[in-house]
RNA sequence: GGGCGUUUAGCUCAGUUGGAAGAGUGCUUGGUUUGCAACCAAGAUGUCGUGGGUUCAAAUCCCACAACGUCCA
């Protein structure tokens, strides 16, 4: 069974009749008796266009958004919605995205699955979304955007505990109240389609609204879950109803801001004074004045109609498009050329897009995003770096900064951020500096990767175009130009390769995806009570009496050594790992019996104490918890947070924990910066830290709702990832730091001793992963360093504070020496071999050198330099060296009589045998090596009767 | 989280099948000229990222680590 009609009393009131469209077959609601599409299909042109459907918003821009917007939850305030503040657009409450992608996004997954109370119900939201799936195609179409508001109303309904609402009558009712009353929409233009929504295992009934071709709101009934045995099916999967009902509802800000405007694309009605600027800025006017018989608004309003109906997606032939467009543009009667149509699109939708990705990319970084060359930091490069070349290729005279600025200053006047403006220009700054060390290296690679293709080549091999984008950064048409400034004057990009790329990086992703697997500790338990944790009323309990509930063999591979066992307590002070702090050892005993626990894990909400032994089911256990190890894990684990706080204070408000680690020996802490930190930078951050220990008394702990404490604390509480369930226990150290984490903390900071940042390093471009040491470890550490000093001074003879003298004295004078040796070895070889010594013979006018010198085949090449180099003095030499089992080198002055009378390599193999080796090398050159030095003299010997001696 | 690339003189980078460590620029000295990023000659500068392995022989092949860069999710 499928889903019923939805059949209104708001829609027969309103005189609306129900059709079946006749190119997608859905059905849909109308006023209008001529009507037979629904209106989202691809002949429904936007009817919009010069002729405004919604009336009395005459504003532009950022004034037209807030108007729209004030209007749009002002009419849901005065129907009982309580207005929520939008959430950030980095979506820190989540671990499944990262950019917030729709209003409902606020509120999964806990409120969505039930377990967490919504913050107001009904509620009202604009909520600024970022979507970058559609990147490629936005300023190319009319209407694709990056960054856009969902206005919405939200309704989380309770049918079985009597909490209704409302539900689609209502829902409806209000919609086509707001579309006729506030923005006096015609009816006539109207289409309510049933189309039903599913998606991430839920499904339900949904309304989208058309209004002049333009699809304005969806409204989603969700009220079914994916369920085998469901009576209710929804393409091909089986669904049943649950018990939270859920309206979700999404009108798109900016499509109701274009239907207003009337412009030709969305961008004129949200950005205008931007897309002026920018057309000022590139000289556009003096493309489009060469053909002043064009009418460019005609052009551009014809050409959203067919965007509207011509899908722009990514990975459609750019050419083949093209074609299609003029031939439909001419239809209509306007005559474009190719040149014209190119002319004029390309530039503008550069225009077009550089505002929109200025506003995703201006609000991520608000929010505190740093870039980054993997996670979310990337999405912020990518779109800073795509603004950059659309700025290089329409020829803009400014810089990334100056763009965000005049973005800000007339988009985003007002709103406050949590990064500073000064903090988000610097941030582009340095990207802007990264993306030109980009380019500048990509010429140079570019060069030497087509080095062997004829300057003519047209074609560049899709092997290096693929290695030239995802190891160099270098996008194919960024190739292509940077070609044609090297000499390759013809190469051009072959039809369908974009499609390939991206054909592959999708194998490639699905890959990655497959590999990922993960082992369980323990079979799932019987229904067993969680256990009761005892480490967070009292941190510094360290003995405690339970009952062993269950022992169970351990599974998989990734258990400590001489691990047997887990045993599951009715309550415990063990801390399992968790929150990167690492798990607890100890003992359990009995008066007959005593197991080591070598790890303490957590499975579900059950504490496994990972033992060398059982114990009987109900027995009656005590635990003694290994408290040096505790009190360490201790230390690391506040003094992470103490530091966090204090990186935070130093640095910026961008600083987000991207990753922590608290092991015995020392802490870790990641962190979001913009830069390589310094020593400078560390000391300032430890010094702040080791006052803290000092000022601060007490740290707090505090269990909240979640509800609660999002709207005490905000989204940094989740630093440390996103907890899952509705209760929120916070670690509180005064105003330095508040964070969410279920580890286990001092009560007094001061216990902690002292903080040392021993170094930082990077994990990945915009993540400083700092080392911390702190009490015990941070004694320990400190007292190894000095060993090593006090060694080191030993042996150099000198006090510890002379030591980076010293080293630098000893290394030059080594250097100075070795040099000195070479040249002495050399000067002995010139003396051997000089004034008719015994080891030379001239046979024909060739010297003939054959001797044993010392030292390994670096040294005996550096003597051969000295006797065959010359080319005034022909030469055969032969030098043998007793050296790791014997060493034979023969060369000859090249290009002399020498070497057409004799080859290095033949004579190296016919006295090689001689020190049982072997080895080879060019006629002029040969070096080979054997495991029998004493065979030398008979190797030599050889040499000396080849040559005829 | 996954993939790929890079690391050689102060700087920018070559280095082919494993067999003598290179170019340009900069530097020093001398000459020539002083208006060009001037010209000529000679010279100095190297832990070929670090540590292992294979080999008679490693900048080159293999492994680990590090730093830097880049693409994708």
């Amino acid at each position: 069974m499928g889903l019923p009609p939805i059949d209104l009393a708001v829609f027969h009131n309103a005189g609306f009749e129900r059709r079946q469209c006749r190119i997608t077959q859905l059905w849909f609601w109308t006023t209008d008796k001529n009507r037979d599409t629904c209106g989202d299909t691809p002949e429904d042109e936007y009817t919009f266009i010069g002729a405004p459907l919604i009336k009395g918003f005459d504003m532009r821009g950022k004034a037209l958004k807030d108007a729209m917007r004030e209007a749009f939850l002002n009419f849901f305030e005065d129907v009982q919605h309580t207005r929520i503040e939008p959430y950030p657009v980095l979506a820190r409450w989540r671990d499944d995205i990262h950019l917030t992608i729709a209003s409902i996004a606020d509120f999964q997954p806990h409120v969505t699955s039930g377990q967490v109370e919504p913050p107001a119900n009904p509620l009202t939201i604009s909520q600024p979304c970022i979507r970058l799936t559609d990147v490629d195609a936005v300023g190319r179409s009319g209407r694709h955007l990056t960054t856009f508001e969902m206005m919405a109303h939200h309704v989380f309904n309770r049918p079985d505990d009597g909490k209704m609402y409302y539900w689609m009558e209502e829902c409806v009712q209000y919609c086509h109240q707001l579309m006729t009353d506030t923005f006096s929409i015609p009816v006539d233009e109207i289409s309510y389609v049933e189309n039903p929504w599913c998606g991430g295992g839920n499904a339900g009934a949904a309304v989208e609204v058309i209004v002049g071709g333009l699809e304005l709101a969806t409204l989603v009934f969700m009220n079914l879950e994916e369920h085998p045995e469901g009576d209710i099916e929804l393409k091909g999967d089986f669904y049943r109803e649950m018990p939270l009902q859920i309206i979700d509802t999404g009108y798109g800000l900016e499509r109701f801001c274009w239907a207003a405007a009337g412009t030709p694309t969305i961008y004129e009605a949200i950005y205008p004074e931007s897309v002026s600027w920018l057309k000022d800025l590139s000289g556009f006017s003096t493309v489009t004045s060469k053909w002043p018989e064009l009418d460019l608004d005609t052009l551009l309003g014809e050409m959203s109609r067919l965007n509207g109906i011509m899908n722009i997606e990514p990975g459609v032939d750019a050419d083949e498009l093209q074609t299609t467009f003029l031939r439909r543009l001419a239809e209509r009667g306007i005559e474009v050329t190719v040149e014209q149509f190119s002319s004029i699109t390309e530039p503008l939708a550069k225009i077009y897009a550089i505002p929109d990705h200025l506003h995703a990319l201006t609000n991520m970084l608000g929010d505190g995003l740093v870039p980054s060359n993997a996670k979310a930091g990337y999405l912020a490069r990518m779109l800073a770096r795509r603004t950059l070349r659309m700025r290089d290729d329409l020829g803009l005279a400014i810089s990334l900064p100056e763009l965000a600025k005049h973005h800000i200053d007339v988009n985003l006047g007002g709103q406050s951020m949590k990064q500073t403006h000064d903090g988000l220009l610097e941030v582009l700054r340095l990207e802007e500096e990264r993306y030109g060390e980009m380019i500048r290296k990509g010429g140079n690679v570019i060069v030497t990767q087509l080095k062997d293709l004829p300057k003519e080549t047209e074609i560049i091999p899709d092997e290096i175009l693929f290695q030239l984008n995802d190891s160099h950064g270098l996008a194919p048409d960024m190739v292509v130009t940077l070609a044609k400034n090297a000499g390759w004057n013809n190469v051009l990009i072959r039809t369908g390769f974009a499609a390939e790329m991206a054909e592959r990086h999708a194998r490639m992703a699905k890959q990655a995806a497959q590999s990922v697997e993960s082992n369980t500790l323990i079979e799932s338990p019987q229904h067993l009570p969680a256990t009761i944790p005892l480490y967070y009323e009292d941190v510094q309990q360290r003995d405690f009496d339970a009952s062993v509930l269950a022992t169970l063999p351990l599974l998989g591979d990734d258990i400590p050594d001489g691990a047997t066992h887990g045993i599951i307590l009715d309550k415990t002070c063990f801390y399992p790992e968790g929150g990167g702090q690492e798990g607890d050892y100890g003992s359990l005993f009995t008066d007959s019996k005593r197991v080591k626990v070598l790890d303490t894990q957590k499975v579900g909400n059950l504490v496994v104490h990972l033992t060398d032994g059982s114990f009987e089911t109900g027995a009656l256990v005590h635990g003694n918890l290994d408290w040096a190890r505790r009190k360490q894990l201790m230390d690391h684990h506040t003094a992470v947070h103490i530091v966090g706080g204090a990186a935070r204070r130093v640095l910026g408000p961008h600083i987000y924990q991207a990753g922590a680690n608290k092991s015995v020996e020392s802490g870790r802490l990641d962190i979001t910066h913009f830069r390589r930190l310094d020593r400078d930078d560390l000391d300032a951050i430890e010094s702040l830290a080791n006052e803290v220990l000092g000022k601060v008394q007490r740290t707090e702990k505090i269990e909240l709702n979640r509800k609660d404490a999002d709207k005490k604390y905000g989204f940094d509480l989740y630093q440390g990832g996103a907890p899952k369930g509705n209760s929120i226990r916070i670690l509180r150290i005064a105003d330095h730091d508040i964070q969410a984490c279920g580890g286990t903390h001092h009560d007094e900071p001061g216990q902690i001793g002292s903080i040392r940042l021993v170094r930082s390093a990077a994990v990945q471009d915009g993540v400083e992963r700092l080392h911390i040491v702190a009490g015990k470890a941070a004694l320990d550490y400190a007292r190894r360093q000095d060993e090593i000093l006090r060694t080191t001074s030993k042996l150099y003879g000198v006090p510890q504070h002379e030591l980076p003298k010293t080293s630098e004295r000893f290394y030059n004078e080594w250097k100075e020496q070795r040099k000195t040796i070479e040249q002495l070895e050399a000067e002995i070889v010139r003396l051997r071999t000089s004034g008719g010594g015994s080891d030379t013979t001239v046979i024909d006018g060739v010297r003939i050198a054959i001797m044993e010198v010392s030292g390994d085949l670096k040294k005996m090449t550096k003597m051969l330099k000295e006797l065959t180099l010359d080319k005034s003095n022909p030469t055969l030499a032969v030098l043998g060296s007793r050296e790791g089992g014997g060493k034979l080198m023969i060369a000859v002055t090249e290009d002399t009589v020498a070497n057409e009378r004799y080859n290095a390599v033949e004579l190296l193999r016919t006295i090689a045998p001689h020190i049982n080796g072997g080895g080879g090398g060019r006629p002029t050159l040969a070096q080979g090596g054997g495991s029998n030095a004493d065979g030398l003299d008979d190797a030599l010997a050889a040499a000396r009767s080849n040559v005829g001696l």
